[in-house]
DNA sequence: TTGTAAGCGTTATCAG
DNA sequence: CTGATAACGCTTACAA
């Protein structure tokens, strides 16, 4: 372990004092041009790098900020991470990956970790659950929640308009004649779920079609397996009751891969026998066959965007204003429907 | 900004001095009962939380770590920072996510900034270059390579059996009369494709058949409308000639991708017309039409190994073998060839 | 078992 | 413009 070259060394070196070393490596104060040369050859010479630790210990500033989401392995969170870490490292802060599983405890054990390990600010996709502790963990770490919100914790929020997003693309579906929709969704209460929902039922109040009409099939894991397997159950009691809806609209890009692959398990033609659309659109979604019809979140710009309004308020401390931004989504048909 | 409860505030309110609070932070020494659980009583009265940066300063460690790799949108990639994350947590580390994009001057920059925020160790994913300038930076902080390694950069690495993986796959369409092969491929020299085409080569000339009946179709760009184009091109002009591979072999996810989009704007038959067959499984792949044969990488566990390696060696620093670990890939054949 | 005090590597205050 | 020196919040000899 070659022992780490600290700022009395350089100041050794460059025949000065620590502080004018500091300053030279703030630009906080003027310093002679004869002086900061000397300073500037000795960090070179002896390779100095001054420690981070050490400044946010002085500064309590870390420069650094946590990202709490549910799963980077899903396409959407991986997104999200890139288009924040992208303007992060832009403005010179680090960001520190979190993924809370939707699971309640890790939430927690991780904004602790974060908060300890004092973190500027945090980027934060709620589980939904634990509101009064997150409140309390937090305390006034500046927080900007994304794509859900949770009522209990003040703070800004990012989000998509899953509602609109929702109500245009049950529109198309409609539009196309597709009037008996099943829904799939995941059982556990979400915001975002929820507006989807909403939005769906908009688009089939405001066609006459009674909102009794378009059941929900609930799964309550939402591994792909599962999902296909309880869709593909579901179904195959609806055709044999011949109470089959006509178009599936499958609420995230999960449930949308479990659907797709029930439909597949069942020989169902794609649109013929069976319309599909899905929430969060991904990638593949294009060149499936056919090409599947879905719904577009911003997801990078969504980070982007998040981490943008943190690091503002960071910087400029003065406005505390909580605002919520609502960032379109896109409806991109394809062959699905 | 409401003052930080220190460790002097937790001595004054359990009657106590620092030291007596430390050692019951740390349980480096043993506190009578009577003052552990006055400190602990003072703690949870204070809302006392350790900081994590002022106990580095004095310790030298950080408990964080840093990892670069290429683009977390990259489902390979998503999940090796996955497998990482979860060990990393697991034993009390944080992670810091960096994208490099492949771009060596962001590799640079990061490194140095994870360097200079005293990261306990790194893993990493190297571009290919600046071998010297990295081995400067990193200095003697402990660094595990991950899918690529490097060979100024003296450092234990975790890869896939890229030359196994791609051997058995070709193996299995050659085997399955696909003797013409056209390989996708990225322009620029990286090892691991290197590995994947020696593979193939391998196989080939266990088959007796020349390695030169083998075109390369290099691409110059990654991004999926781009190897979509050139392989399009590329396969018109073969076509034309009546001179076209009878399968395609991409070497990566990315390049599957395209050649994917490729095919099916060719309008040719899978597998009948052309076979496919990619480095790097997807989740897609197997819902596709038809499902696309792949060789599986160990995504996850390759960060979770990495992740291991990396604490192990913080933890015991006695040893400093620098291993690679080569992790089996599997072929996984579906309808594409 | 407990307390005092000396750092860890910076920045910031305050004189010169 | 420059230099001592006191923090920052913690751990750890060293003493008691």
């Amino acid at each position: 372990m070659p022992k780490q070259v600290t700022i009395q060394d350089v100041a050794r070196e460059a025949g000065t004092s620590v502080s004018t070393v500091s300053r030279v490596l703030t630009g906080s104060a003027r310093v002679s041009k004869a002086k900061r040369v000397a300073v500037e050859e000795a960090i070179a010479r002896l390779g100095f790098r001054p420690s981070h630790v050490a400044r946010s210990l002085r500064t309590h500033a870390t420069f650094s900020v946590g990202l709490l989401v549910n799963d980077i392995t899903n396409p959407f969170f991986s997104a999200l991470a890139r288009g924040a870490e992208e303007e992060a490292i832009r403005r010179g802060y680090s960001m520190m990956l979190c993924n809370t599983d939707n699971d309640p405890d890790r939430e927690l054990q991780y904004l602790r970790m974060v908060r300890d390990k004092r973190v500027d600010g945090i980027i934060f996709g709620p589980t939904g659950a634990n509101g009064a502790q997150i409140a309390q963990i937090v305390g006034s770490i500046p927080l900007v929640m994304i794509d859900r919100r949770i009522d209990e914790v003040p703070a800004a929020a990012v989000v998509a308009d899953n509602e609109g997003g929702a109500y245009r693309a049950a529109c198309a579906l409609i539009q196309r004649g597709y009037h008996r929709l099943g829904i799939v969704a995941w059982l556990p209460p979400m915001e975002t779920l929820a507006h989807r929902v909403t939005g769906i039922h908009r688009a089939l109040s405001g066609h006459d079609i009674p909102i009794e009409s378009a059941p929900i099939i609930r799964v309550s894991r939402i591994e792909p397996k599962e999902v296909r397997r309880v869709v593909r159950e579901w179904l195959t009691e609806r055709l044999e009751a011949g109470d089959a809806p006509s178009a599936l609209f499958a609420l995230n890009n999960q449930l949308g891969l479990g659907t797709l692959r029930a439909l597949r398990d069942l020989g169902l033609k794609i649109p013929d026998e069976m319309g599909l659309m899905v929430f969060d659109d991904l990638e593949f979604f294009e060149v499936t066959l056919p090409p599947i019809s879905a719904v577009a979140m911003p997801a990078r710009q969504m980070g982007q965007r998040a981490m943008r309004h943190l690091l503002d308020r960071l910087e400029k401390p003065g406005e505390h204003l909580h605002e919520v931004t609502v960032l379109p989504t896109e409806v991109r048909i394809r062959q699905s429907i």
